[in-house]
DNA sequence: TTCCGATATCAAGTAAGGTTGAGGTCAAGA
DNA sequence: TCTTGACCTCAACCTTACTTGATATCGGAA
């Protein structure tokens, strides 16, 4: 059995990462290369493809644990078939729908807020408090969020004005 | 001639911003709240609308620094009128399209050959070494770039190739 | 007048995602 | 054999985007 194995140069050039990217990204588990006897990197071809997974789901967002959690589901005890891949590939795909539905509906919103010049803001599509920023990500944000009634009128009313 | 400023905190609790967050942000540029007597700083209403964008642009993946050179379209003098927004928003927009886009085409690709299981690569639609990550930032970066007869054969034959 | 919460400054710390540098090893070619 | 380039480790440093803590002041209410 003839084994091939890929120094990490080779592979930088190959993927376009820096050596010290390679390296890095071997202590955060998201390749695990073998070693040759001089303790030098052995990678595998489908490192390759590991790698240039890391590449694009950095490039649309995903952190690297999340990155790693998503390689997590190829078996480690052989090497991962096209199946494999393109289940998570699968799950990978949904996420960037999501991220293309979160995109529009902020256009949207946009669109109709400022595009439309209604910065008075009470009937706008865009303001509404208890509407959160759609597909954004974490907490809860007031978009645009400004209005002239809490400011003469609110309970709020002698906090935060002054002069 | 009536002036009402807002107080740091109650800037916060409308954007939903940290309170050392705004501070940083002011050292950064993206704001310059004025300051009463006692120093403390002294927000208009039309903060509240930068420091929403400033949520919204940073949702979306921009730095600060760009945003703070969207924001520097803004009128120093006066107000920002709606228009002012609007013509901001409307170079904004197009980013936010280019960005889908750029979502889409990774998706159609990753559709095209992950989904579809063509993993030998040659024949791909995703495998082109010309090929740029289409709409994803920085550097021309090999997609899913993994093959054959680069190994057995290339110019590089005897580097990177172990045991 | 005293108290207290909100505010202020400044330095340091944090987390992510790496890069850089020092000092050392390995192995193939001249 | 010597050199050279690619590789190794480990620690320190970098940038971005903030947060935290120490220490101090402001100003409105009791």
């Amino acid at each position: 059995m003839i084994k091939k194995g890929l120094s990490i140069g080779f592979v930088a050039d190959r993927t376009g990462l820096a050596v010290s990217a390679i390296r890095y990204y071997e202590t955060e588990g998201l390749v695990e290369p073998g070693r040759d006897r001089g303790g030098r990197r052995v990678f595998e071809r489908g490192d390759l493809r590991r790698l240039s997974f890391v590449l694009i789901a950095q490039k649309l967002g995903f952190a690297l644990s999340e990155i790693r959690a998503a390689l997590a589901s190829l078996p480690k005890s052989r090497n991962p078939t096209r199946e494999d891949w393109a289940q998570l590939a699968e799950g990978f795909r949904d996420d960037i729908d999501e991220r293309i539905a979160g995109l529009q509906a902020l256009r949207d919103k946009l669109d109709g807020c400022i595009g439309c010049g209604c910065l008075s803001l009470d009937r706008c599509a865009i303001y509404n408090p208890q509407d959160k920023a759609a597909g954004l990500g974490d907490g809860p944000r007031y978009l645009m969020g400004d209005r002239s009634d809490m400011i003469d009128g609110s309970n709020r009313a002698n906090k935060g004005t002054r002069q």
